[in-house]
DNA sequence: AAAGAATATAAGTAATTACTTAAATAAATT
DNA sequence: AATTTATTTAAGTAATTACTTATATTCTTT
């Protein structure tokens, strides 16, 4: 958990995580979209595949991205449930709805 | 969000918010349950407060500290159903919840 | 009014983090 | 086999963060 919060504590990495919400994209795709070094985001890149909330396949000549949306609904999930008292009772009813839907 | 993320980027903080769940406390209070200086304690306090997670109210001589919660679950749910697609369907569903118990 | 208690602010330092450029590695192309 | 392309690793530096102790402020008690 530790990690993972300390992954978002920053905002080129969060924006990272939002571009791979909608699609896998490689290093080189990643780093077009920032204005700062390959290296630099290639650190960040390795921050959050450390806080295992992406992984990463090389194919070929290219290292393509992924986001593992798992980890990070857990980890925001489960600290909101146990900080917030009033999102506890919520807590059983949005898990049945999530299992149900992982049912489909 | 950026300020919320940066408060919830250090143990002895996220800590600080697991006391504050359960019960208003003075500055005093919470810094005796950490091995550290009151100043740094204070100054952990007002990280939080100025992410809008936390107020405190002077009562006498003392500072009492008490948590927001609706802040802290609006950003890391928000965050969360932007980032994950799978919590996306989820999202209405878990509102009208909220909504409803707000209600009571 | 003086002394004590609770807290915050100030100032300084050590540790960490976020970058940079340069060099290394590995795959694709010529 | 040599060159180019994609990416990472290494090494160094600037900026930020997390503490410390000392001082200031505000309230309470004597």
């Amino acid at each position: 958990m530790e990690r993972v919060f300390q992954a978002l504590a920053s905002t080129p990495r969060r924006k990272i995580l939002a571009y791979l919400a909608h699609a896998e994209l490689s290093a080189g795709d990643i780093a077009a979209r920032f204005d700062m070094s390959k290296p630099a985001v290639s650190q960040h890149l390795s921050v959050l595949e450390n806080a295992g909330l992406i992984t990463s396949e090389k194919r070929g000549q290219f290292v393509f991205y992924r986001l593992l949306p798992d980890a990070l609904a857990n980890v925001l999930n489960g600290y909101v449930q146990e900080v917030c008292p009033v999102s506890r009772p919520l807590k059983a009813e949005s898990r049945a709805l999530a299992d149900k839907r992982e049912d489909q």
